[in-house]
DNA sequence: AAAATGGTGTGACAATTATCACAAAATGCC
DNA sequence: GGCATTTTGTGATAATTGTCACACCATTTT
């Protein structure tokens, strides 16, 4: 049970049987079908959400139209790490891409369970710490890179989001018409 | 003396005299010159930095040419996250654009003094979460709007940035080319 | 089987941007 | 002040991209 969570924690901090122990009462596991809503706009962050199977993405809707801002996969977390640190409505969605397995982290619960055990506190802190190094991973692709290197590093760095998430999606991420994505691929593929 | 970070540092959570006492060890001020690095490429980040006066900037060298990804002015905290969590080497510098007085947070000495106070601790994940946010909000800012839009966010969100920053230095932050950044300007003031 | 749906490829043209070249203005230095 | 250097503005042109229109394909629905 939790097998994966347990791994991903403890490789990036040591955590004690008993520390884990103690993190349960957080814990939840959910499933979600494909396109249902993890967060609404709107809403306030309450759960960290641990990725056992499948991929969300977050989106904002602007002008009726869904401008996509993130991807998530296997053994990330997905959050709006902004509403859950700060308790402000979220400015965008999270929705699942395939249906979903994933582990919810109750803020409330983890909070409580980090005061118990120091250990929770520091896996709570080095999981932000990689979520951060992440977004600024993604951040630093937009201005080091035009759009078509910026597809070849997704290619090279995530070459599984290539074949899950369509193209169409893909093409509001890397903040190119669907079109022109489509010929920087059918280009590339000379 | 300080003043200004323990106001930052209450404003994220609570902090007792006992814990900001327990905190002055891992603290130095230090002074930089317009120009001068805080961080080089390749070395390992081991240090935040609250700046209390004057403003830096991150960016890659890529074919001779600096690229900026980031500016950090007072009250914020600079840091190569990734690298300060992970012990990798940066791939990017870290450079004062202005003269700058900083306080420096060691790593080693700040997760001793984390072990002593679990308040520190807390504030450690607040601030990391804040930088977080802000990472996260500057990342939208390319998914979801032109270069256009761009610099009006800018100008409504951030106006000290252009009084500060360089049209050049902007303009590589901003992802266009500096001609293109000039016109964009010159059309918003007609 | 036909029709509807969602996702993708492609042509044509307009709009935007990058690039190169150079002028003008601002800044720092002696 | 005057000179050198850096920074910014502007024109011309080529390249890239967005937009609109529609075709194509696979899957699902009726």
């Amino acid at each position: 049970m939790m097998h994966h969570l347990l791994t991903y924690l403890r490789s990036l901090a040591p955590l004690s049987d008993e520390s884990w122990q103690l993190l349960q009462p957080a814990l939840k596991r959910k499933q979600v079908a494909k396109n249902e809503l993890l967060l609404k706009e709107g809403a306030v962050c309450q759960s960290l959400y641990f990725i056992e199977k499948g991929y969300c993405r977050s989106y904002y809707l602007a002008d009726g139209l869904e401008k996509n801002t993130g991807f998530f996969f296997e053994n990330d977390i997905a959050t709006n790490i902004s509403s859950f640190g700060s308790g402000q409505p979220s400015e965008y969605f999270i929705a699942a891409g395939e249906p979903l397995e994933v582990i919810v982290f109750d803020k409330q619960r983890l909070l409580e369970a980090g005061k118990k055990a120091p250990e929770i506190e520091t896996a709570g802190r080095c999981c932000i710490r990689l979520f951060a190094s992440k977004q600024e991973a993604f951040s630093s692709l937009f201005q080091l890179y035009t759009a078509k290197e910026r597809l070849a590093a997704i290619e090279e760095r995530y070459p599984f989001m290539l074949q899950r998430v369509p193209l169409t999606q893909l093409a509001s991420f890397l903040g190119v018409a669907r079109e022109t994505l489509s010929r920087i691929r059918s280009r590339r593929h000379l």
